[in-house]
DNA sequence: CCCATGCGTCGAACCGGTTCGCGAAGCTAG
DNA sequence: CTAGCTTCGCGAACCGGTTCGACGCATGGG
């Protein structure tokens, strides 16, 4: 069922269908009327294929995630179900691309056979190969995290920074003086992950700002890892009061280890971080935390992709996103005797 | 770069390039090594609107999953991360499509312009309209769960019948007399989800046959349902001494209305289900369940679509898993006094 | 020496749309 | 009545690949 069957059915040409349809000639009521009739009936659509090669739009964004080496956090899932869904809203569809690397053959998929009119890229890294490779392109890419060097691109991102600072502050208003920071596992740091970097950044200056004493660790990204870290910090320092994390998946884990050495929160220790509200609330007590707005974030990404695609040439733009810390009830005054 | 530019500066015509590069006739050696020097040198990659018009094949899957209005469990971020990993392994890309029903906008463009060359489908109801107007299309699909007519369709699924039945035995073996089930959401149920309704099936089956006494009930997908169904349990029937969930986002609320309850998990009250292994193992104590072998669900999708494909016209297959109760720290004899 | 064989390459048609230029009617105005 | 302008639809070219039939040329056998 091609545009020529509709065309002989309809009594008129092929190309009188195709301006009936997208409305880019005026064709009068009568044949237009018949040629929907026609259309209606047999159920007609036109396929992508011949319609991005004609036109070379294939009404498709990338979205170039890790591959599931390093298992999916829950963020991650509210990301891509948020950029399909406002992806949908714009009439794009949304093409998968498990991708580590610049080199990655699935990049090569995206770009060099033109499956897509765009990309959205996660996880990003501070220097990172494939923003770079795409901005050298001039192709149309969004990132959802911020590159070392911000000003030049298109993105959307946390000021990671800023949040672990603020949960620093948070911890250091309330009494604390020896905090713990639990980061991502080390291999994400040592690959250059942006919110790896930024976070133990922020609260490795805020920290110093309120002379706070602070250890870092890297955990791995599940509940096991998560015990085994929080073992680790009471070890090294059993005065820790208090821990920072931007570790979603570690979370129940850390909390189990607490529990297990008769931790009490946030009686004996206040937790806290950066972490999506739907995971902050499914532990108890409920984590008090700077709510990742996953769903804004991959929203604003498509509009910003979207605005980019509309309107080649445009100066690059972005949004970078600091949303307050929610109260609930993972932190409480220190109480435990200063230490020295 | 089209194949055109890579024939002239290779001197020779566009079909001999194209038969170099896929081998579908012989090409002396001579020409493709200089081709496929010039292909080197240029970058060049064959456009995948191009090849689709002229072929036939997208070398795309669909991966059709509900739209994002109820929030996406964790099982199904593993769907999503395995089935687009193993599809890279057979050189298809994954295309998002959130797609409720039959008729959806969504839908309609995966099929009618013939952006996919097959799909899997995800979240299926016993009565599920997308499943059979694929079936009707003979489009070729894979469906992660069975419809009430398995025997017609390719699909895999977990026997979620067994698992419930087996949660209650095992619960039942441990003296539990006083059992509830905590389904998940009142809306899916009604819409026919299959695990909803052959769990709940299950459960009831299971829970008669060794005489105990049970209620059901719906719980939202978030942890604040969970929290809220727990209390409603333990009004109802405050001798209950169990209970068994398919509901993962609810996991932790449920845990929490337990601890505010003062009933200590496994000590005055078990609790088990049907969850992946990941996230039984993010509460405390780790919860005994059946393991959702999401990773291995999402793989075989994957291959047994690509056999599809490869096949058209093979009789239907499916795999029907029934994955072991993993024994942890969540459930224990029942202690309370036995009731009448 | 000629013809059958087969290898390697080419040209053309095709996939299913979009878009441009043109021309046939129909209408108005001079 | 005709020149000039619109309106509407048509045909052809094009997007960038794939694939089929045919042809030129070297080779080998009779």
């Amino acid at each position: 069922m091609n545009i020529g069957e509709i065309a002989k059915r309809a009594g008129v040409s092929r190309s009188t269908v195709s301006y009936a349809l997208s409305g880019k000639r005026p064709v009068s009521e009568d044949t237009r009327r018949k040629i929907q009739q026609v259309v209606d009936e047999l159920g007609y659509r036109p396929s992508a294929s011949a319609r991005a090669l004609a036109n070379g739009r294939t009404s498709t964004i990338g979205l170039v995630f890790p591959p599931a080496g390093n298992h999916y956090t829950g963020m991650q899932l509210d990301f891509i179900g948020s950029v399909v869904e406002a992806a949908a809203a714009y009439d794009y569809d949304v093409l998968l691309s498990p991708s580590g690397v610049d080199s990655d053959r699935s990049f090569q998929r995206l770009l060099g056979e033109r499956r897509v009119d765009g990309a959205i890229l996660m996880e990003i890294r501070l220097e990172d190969d494939r923003a770079d490779h795409l901005a050298a392109l001039d192709f149309p890419a969004v990132a959802i995290g911020r590159t070392a060097h911000p000003e030049s691109g298109w993105w959307v991102g946390l000021d990671h920074t800023a949040l672990a600072a603020a949960c620093v502050h948070h911890l250091a208003d309330l009494g604390h003086r020896r905090v713990a920071f639990v980061n991502r596992p080390e291999q994400l740091l040592r690959a250059g992950y942006e919110s790896a970097h930024r976070g133990l950044d922020g609260f490795t200056k805020a920290a110093a700002e309120r002379g706070l004493t602070v250890r870092t660790y890297c955990c791995g990204d599940d509940a096991a890892s998560g015990q085994a870290c929080l073992e680790r910090i009471l070890r090294d320092d059993p005065g820790t009061t208090a821990l920072v994390t931007l570790n979603e998946a570690a979370l129940g884990g850390l909390y189990r280890g607490l529990a297990r050495a008769g931790r009490h929160v946030p009686g004996d220790f206040s937790v806290t971080g950066v972490v999506a509200s739907r995971w902050a609330e499914t532990v108890t007590p409920q984590l008090t935390a700077a709510d990742v707005p996953a769903e804004e974030l991959g929203r604003r990404a498509v509009e910003l992709l979207v605005e980019r695609l509309d309107q080649p040439g445009a100066p690059a733009r972005h949004h970078l996103l600091t949303p307050p810390i929610s109260l609930r009830a993972s932190t409480g005054p220190a109480t435990g005797s200063p230490q020295p």
